[in-house]
DNA sequence: CTGTTAGCGCATTCAC
DNA sequence: GTGAATGCGCTAACAG
């Protein structure tokens, strides 16, 4: 039957205690050569392998790393995923995957993993702690790394927003245009503020220095989702005196803006010039022109340091800032006229 | 300090037994109402919750749920495991999740997964268990569902790639296309082979329905991957008599096709039709035909009746089959001559 | 070097 | 109803 083998069982029948047993499994050294075979054969002979759990009670490891991620469904947010996944597979701990859909779901969800100690690490992604959050933090003292968000006491990965909104701005300003729509995330967004804070003000710190006024009807928000990103950029193409381009907060909402202009009969980048944020891949069969941050990267960097962190204990909070680049592809270009 | 409260001081302050706390823990009606509430206050006050781990241990559950995938970097992989987290963050279970990138990687996982029972239930996505795995599963009796793969002796949810494959090459030639070219995933795959097989069993199936010879050099094979799907498109459609209608395996190798035709000059659908399999995101922004399989769907299905069958032990395997439907877009039309 | 023992935090008998 | 004792499988500290 399926009865599970304990290390007993090994013991027994490899004729030792199971103290030695416990020792070849954990290889410490203090174990006769010869003692160490018989526990492996006696281990090989029962299919053995010792229960996790048990070793997390005794030990107090969980040998895993909890990854809170917001909105499963986001593009941006699977991608660091991947990156974080690809580091985690190769390390010895699980990875315990958290959703969080709405702000009770994460206070609770937070409040569990860290008061029970369910895992040895977090990671963080696109999800900023509140300062009542920062408490349960120090108090449960769990290695954790934010991935797109940042807290003075924890360890961050992070883009300079700011400088990638003033870079994409600016690169439709270079092209000659001076009506220049944007359209944002949400920015009362419970989750995750800064970035969509910053990136907003990239834009406005953009216009102002060449000395286009800031028009207030040209600014639009909405949800990470490109049909209602769609909806707006029909309200703004559809103004007595439209802008020639627009600034989209994420790739997605770009491509709800593409949309937008197909539907209207809008060439783009003829009649229209889009730029987006973040390089997902649907950007790229799009030709879609945007401002590249590396998701993928920021997950593999953030598993790194959490990684890190969790062996040395770093104890100075580190802030890793990733470089952003403008990516020019088709979606961009002169205006008209 | 971060030193854990456990369910002994919580008895202590509440002035009871362990045996006690852990009866309202698991809200059992043999409490009486005050001693409860003195309890519940104790909890409150010593802002105590149990480890999971430890009530493992004792109980024999683990409260976890594993999902295996492969390459998660696959679109369709990703969207069918958005279905599942969508169904499990609403459970009472953890959900720890398991890369596969190689085949040793594979049996390496399943092997301590089942036999150090780390999870009490497995969700396994477009993987096919081996023989030799099954033996381990029956020893083991996990509950276990498999998505996008099938066995015999497992619960599973599929679609019948076979109709799909045919409706989609049916479509082609319903438009008047006789030159039909067909990309596929690798037939060899050690990791799933039945869709690819029978997806394109399904193309054969329809051209030969209707009398269309086998032309073996309209058939390519390679990864899950727009960039090889471009290159072997290339091939296709420089033939000396190239098709007028490529029939790819998946969304990701037509989106290939999509970017070798416009490299070629080619316009879609007035030059070539294409069609994909999957129906992600990204087939809707590039307006591709495609067959629909519900791959969200699938996950949600898989995890619910992983978790019926967790409940229930249902005895028999069942086997969901799930419909397809073909997506009509822009990519497809009639050849032009 | 190696066997024995005492917990890890909780659920579960078993008496009271 | 409720408290005390026992065990889940393993690690670690302690003898030998």
């Amino acid at each position: 039957m399926a009865t599970t083998v304990t290390i007993r069982d090994v013991a027994k029948r490899a004729g030792v205690g199971v103290g030695t047993v416990s020792r070849v499994l954990n290889d410490s050294d203090a174990v006769r050569e010869t003692t160490r075979h018989k526990v492996q054969a006696a281990i090989e002979a029962l299919n053995y392998s010792p229960s996790p759990v048990a070793r997390y009670l005794s030990r107090g490891k969980s040998m895993a790393i909890g990854v809170i991620v917001p909105f499963f469904t986001n593009a941006s947010v699977v991608k660091r995923l991947q990156g974080i996944v690809s580091v985690l597979a190769g390390s010895e701990y699980d990875l315990v995957l958290f959703d969080v859909e709405n702000t009770e779901n994460r206070d609770v969800l937070l409040t569990n993993i860290l008061r029970r100690k369910m895992v040895d690490g977090l990671l963080i992604v696109s999800l900023r702690p509140t300062d009542s959050d920062m408490e349960q933090f120090l108090e449960a003292a769990i290695p954790s790394v934010i991935v797109d968000a940042s807290h003075p006491q924890l360890n961050s990965i992070v883009v300079d927003n700011v400088q990638g909104g003033r870079t994409a701005t600016q690169h439709l300003i270079d092209l000659g245009h001076v009506k220049i729509g944007y359209i944002s995330d949400f920015p009362d967004n419970p989750f995750n503020l800064s970035p969509v804070h910053d990136r907003h003000l990239g834009y406005l710190q953009a216009i102002q220095e060449v000395g286009i006024p800031y028009r207030p009807t040209y600014y639009r928000e909405g949800s990470l989702d490109s049909q209602e990103a769609c909806y707006l950029a029909e309200e703004l193409l559809t103004l007595p005196d439209p802008p020639t381009a627009i600034f989209a907060y994420s790739d997605m909402q770009a491509i709800g803006v593409l949309e937008a202009a197909r539907d209207l009969g809008l060439r783009v980048p003829e009649d229209l010039s889009v730029i987006g944020y973040d390089d997902i891949e649907a950007a790229e069969y799009l030709r879609l022109t945007t401002m590249r941050q590396s998701l993928f990267d920021s997950g593999v960097k953030g598993a790194k340091l959490l990684l890190d962190v969790m062996e040395d204990l770093l104890p100075q909070p580190q802030e890793i800032i990733l470089p952003t680049e403008l990516v020019i592809r088709s979606s961009t270009a002169m205006p008209s006229q």
